[in-house]
DNA sequence: CTAGCGTGTAAGTTATCCCTTACGTAAGAA
DNA sequence: TTCTTACGTAAGGGATAACTTACACGCTAG
């Protein structure tokens, strides 16, 4: 992953679960590093390190007031990485759809046609 | 990433161009591993070595017939990175509506006490 | 001022990724 | 059978990820 494009970033960010629990915990507020850190098996510097990450891929913001650090969400990459996951499953479930339309057509046109076998 | 996490995998899959290149590719039908190579700047081995991250991610199958492999979506994963990131999101899209709110109406209630200061 | 807290970062180690070349295997063609 | 095709996989190397400990910086409290 060297200097990837955003939307890489992004899903190479979430592909942690530590990362998925911060931005999880992150949902009900802002929280200092000290105060996620403690939820983890793992040094302090682990847990920044992680959240430079994040926020490299755009997916936290860090707001430094005095000797505090408050993390909050941030959603831009989350909804890139929506987006394209989104259009993956449209087209893939539309294909589907399609295929399942052309055998049930198939079946009813064999059953108007003629029932000569009804066994596979 | 040592045997990670159905998820984890998913999202690690998906962080790399080539191998969501190759999940649009597979939008339009299977394809066999060659006519996946021939657009990539890498060897055929590194494409099938792609196919491979994908297959243990759940985000393609592969079916082999003959000496041909034909490879073709698969959406299991998909759906679950999907429901993962529209959790997240859903939770911080409403918490920014209620701060927003709140923001609102501490506005109208500062304008219908007291004008003293417009200026932060 | 000094002491201590919350934090970011540098350095180093280990494990993993992503590519390469080389090789092995199974099926079709002659 | 022998040659070719389509493919998987092992082996190896360079780059990177994910931790650790050690340290430096800014701020607050006394």
């Amino acid at each position: 992953m060297v200097a990837q494009d955003r939307l890489s970033t992004a899903f190479a960010a979430l592909a942690d679960p530590t990362r998925r629990d911060i931005l999880m915990r992150l949902r009900s507020g802002p929280l200092t590093v000290s105060d996620l850190a403690v939820h983890y098996p793992m040094s302090r510097p682990a847990v920044s390190q992680h959240l430079t990450v994040l926020e490299k891929a755009g997916l936290v913001a860090r707001d430094r007031r005095a000797q505090w650090n408050d993390c909050s969400l941030a959603t831009a990459s989350l909804d890139e990485a929506a987006a394209w996951i989104e259009q993956q499953r449209a087209d893939w479930i539309e294909r589907f759809d399609l295929l399942d339309e052309h055998l049930r057509r198939r079946r009813e046109h064999d059953r108007a046609t003629d029932n000569h076998s009804e066994g596979d």
